[in-house]
DNA sequence: CTTATAAAGTCAATAATACTGACATATATT
DNA sequence: AATATATGTCAGTATTATTGACTTTATAAG
């Protein structure tokens, strides 16, 4: 009985490239590919004397235009005495604006100037870039695939938040 | 002709995602997937004082176990001064082992000791199981483009050295 | 109206990870 | 003997994150 679901279990891992090589090897996958991933952006970053946590201070206020300071600290999962310094800089250097919240005037609403957008439109078009050559590289069916499985792999909640954002 | 250029663009474009809006959403993706596929060696690294350096120096010790300084430094693509702490602790600690090359005394080769299998086994338990998971719920097919997207998304020197070392 | 809670912002100290530059040691190559 | 290579180390700096303490302003609860 013990031998028999783990026979069962067994074929159905090896059709899923379950074997536990495989997954270390789509392990190395992600890694790679993510260093690919943020590798352009770095580069643009560099001229402006900003790091990663701009990128993603500039794209998530790009993304979710007008958003509290608290969501954007939800999204980013990092205290708000580590986003302040990054936001502070953006905000001094007229990339981002900071406007008092209309029905709670506690909340502040956060948006990207001209400028703002400006960098925006750099960081992702270099990062569109490398995704859209991959997705055509890949094909159409690879892309529902890829797409599929990052959803599985994110943590629950996140995918809850991120999925329901969606409509 | 530009114009049906275009046309005949779009509607690949259409089929395979790639609207601006649909590649961000792809790049949101990325993020936050890698974002979950970190946090469970992150927490069992906090019980040693060890950071992510650690595990990644620890992973690719056990995947090309005897392999040089230098090809580890190639793989992770930072200096010989930021791999030095973490390599020393991990050697001090004792769970990496140096050896003198046999046919080059220059050289040094790198083993995991028993403690550091031991440790390799805990982070790679807990990547696995959520990779896992994630191709499980996904199935094969969407693990199969998952694989491939990942593959293209990568810097090609990256792919390059990858693949070769397959076979 | 007063008290409590909430949102945002700030100051200070610390840690992990990376960088550049300079230099040392041992071994191999020319 | 001179040069190059592989490794290791020291010092100084930057980015991103942390915890803890505290302030200001505004809303909510009593």
């Amino acid at each position: 009985m013990a031998d028999h679901n783990r026979v069962v279990t067994n074929s159905m891992d090896a059709m899923l490239f379950l074997t536990d090589d495989q997954l270390l090897q789509g392990i190395e996958l992600m890694y790679f590919a993510y260093k690919g991933f943020t590798s352009d952006p770095d580069l643009i970053l560099q001229n402006y004397s900003y790091g990663r946590a701009h990128h993603r201070a500039v794209h998530f206020i790009n993304r979710r235009i007008g958003l509290k300071v608290n969501d954007l600290l939800d999204i980013l999962g990092i205290t708000k005495q580590s986003l302040n310094r990054v936001l502070r800089q953006l905000i001094d250097d007229g990339l981002v604006e900071s406007r008092v919240g209309r029905l709670d005037k506690r909340e502040r609403n956060l948006f990207l100037t001209e400028e703002g957008k400006e960098l925006e439109r750099q960081l992702s078009d270099a990062q569109r870039k490398r995704m859209r050559a991959a997705y055509r590289a890949a094909g159409s069916d690879a892309v529902q695939g890829f797409r599929l499985v990052l959803e599985k792999i994110m943590d629950v909640e996140t995918r809850n938040r991120i999925t329901q954002d969606k409509e």
